[in-house]
RNA sequence: GGGGAGGUACCUAAGUGGACAAAAGGAGCGGACUGUAGAUCCGUCGGCUGAACGCCUUCGUAGGUUCGAAUCCUACCCUCCCCA
């Protein structure tokens, strides 16, 4: 075989971090064609238009897209604007309210301006899957369904799961593993990413591609990224997110709190970092030379690193530092405003302080916060609702462990 | 279409006329400890009021009975199971 060596090498990149990879014969038949005849492969991920924030549990397909791209292939960024109406059953989520057209339009760039801090704009097409799903009539779609089974939709594990546990599963949810995998069928993809909770969906890609008599794409799924909580996969609704535009300094801190377990799994699907290093530095903390701490930072730092360049990753971590290894005051402390007309004799009363953070989501809370000691301001614990405390400009306000603010007094 | 079970807070789940803002566990939040990790312990966990054991809203929805309803009645909506 002409190109094994190539093939292989490729092969082996694409390998890195992935959880499932389904017709990797296939794979090697394709890679094959391009190096003979040039073929780029065709390389699709779709992504829900309803959530424009990409956190790092996205980056880790989309990290992994950019491989394909520095390898030679074209990625399509697919928007599923049409299946977003629907709502992807492995979420617990009902149907999704419909978004108009402009809503889908902005959100898409929000999200792809947000996704190019990995992607390679160049070697990237954006499609609306509407495009062609808007288009099928009713016979069409009979005609798609036909070619599938119900017992087929049933091995889905999660269908199957509710089904078992007496939950309802909406007959619509079996449209989008359908519409999901014609959208391989209108593209003609090679290759499909997702996360692993994708897999089922993914495989029916491969089955309608083959009953619609194309070549069947290659099926990979990553890993799904656990968030902060070191429990449930990363997601915006659940708040154990690192999102990619957050700043360097809470980037930073969110990383130092992720369990260390998760040490290893981030570094493999998070960064460039090569594997043979990520396994010494495993060793060598499994032994005890490497305190977690210490490989927790540098995971950070690459991290960080990667999305606001080396030096402001360095200044996080002395910013880190400074904010809970010495317990003062950090740089980069989100700044509230306080008018002097707030003031009494140079006083405010605390609830109004705390409620100028945004901490709190009601009264309620802010009293809990305080009444169990978790105020201070410039390093002293706030422990009585009823207090008016002095502040000044440049005044500090530390709330709980990990909100600090710096009083600005206009 | 027939029969049965059920809808309680973020989740699981108790409660079947007053002591219920509602048991218990989990998640979350906070404190101690620490490395903003984990484990553990303690506290908290609808909201409002410069806070009082005062008020408002919440037990699928809408009405009703009652001094008083998550609990009883009526209608409606939704889900699950069995049969067809």
């Amino acid at each position: 075989m002409a190109f094994e060596n190539e093939v292989e090498r490729d092969i082996a990149v694409i390998q890195r971090g992935v959880e499932e990879l389904v017709g990797i014969e296939d794979l090697r038949k394709k890679l094959e064609r391009f190096y003979r005849e040039g073929k780029r492969l065709i390389v699709k991920e779709g992504f829900d238009p309803s959530a424009p924030d990409i956190h790092l549990g996205h980056t880790v397909t989309l990290r992994k897209l950019r491989q394909f791209q520095d390898l030679g292939h074209e990625v399509v960024f697919l928007i599923g604007d049409f299946t977003g109406r629907i709502g992807d059953p492995t979420g617990k989520k009902e149907t999704r309210p419909q978004l108009t057209e402009e809503e889908v339009k902005k959100n898409a760039e929000t999200y792809t301006e947000q996704a190019f801090k990995i992607l390679d704009p160049r070697k990237t097409r954006v499609e609306f899957n509407s495009k062609w799903l808007g288009k099928l009539t009713l016979s069409d779609l009979v005609l798609i369904t036909a070619r599938l089974t119900v017992a087929r939709m049933l091995e889905r594990e999660d269908f199957a799961k509710r089904l078992k546990a007496g939950k309802p599963v909406g007959l619509h949810e079996f449209l989008y593993p359908v519409m999901q995998g014609y959208d391989s069928v209108a593209l003609q993809a090679d290759v499909e990413l997702g996360g692993n909770d994708q897999l089922f969906n993914l495989l029916v890609g491969r089955d309608l591609q083959r009953e619609f008599g194309q070549e069947p794409q290659v099926v990979l799924t990553m890993p799904l990224l656990e968030g902060i909580d070191g429990v449930e996969k990363m997601s915006k609704s659940l708040g154990n997110y690192i999102g990619v535009q957050e700043s360097a300094f809470s980037m930073f801190g969110k990383i130092m709190s992720v369990p260390d377990f998760l040490i290893e799994k981030y570094f493999i699907l998070l960064t460039d970092v090569p594997l043979e290093e990520i396994t010494r530095m495993k060793e060598e903390y499994e032994k005890g030379v490497l305190h977690p701490k210490k490989w927790k930072e540098r995971l950070a730092l690459e991290i960080v690193g990667a999305y606001h360049g080396r030096s402001k990753a360095q200044e996080a971590l002395a910013d880190f530092e400074r904010a809970f290894s010495q317990k003062s005051i950090p740089e980069s402390a989100q700044e509230i405003l306080l008018s002097v007309s707030e003031l009494k004799e140079g006083k405010v009363w605390i609830m109004k302080l705390l409620q100028k953070t945004g901490v709190p989501k009601s009264n309620s809370e802010a009293r809990r916060l305080i009444e169990q000691g978790s105020v201070y301001l410039n390093g002293e614990r706030v422990g009585d609702v009823s207090l008016d405390v002095p502040v000044q400009d440049g005044s500090f306000l530390k709330v709980g462990k990990k909100a600090f603010f710096k009083i600005r007094v206009v």
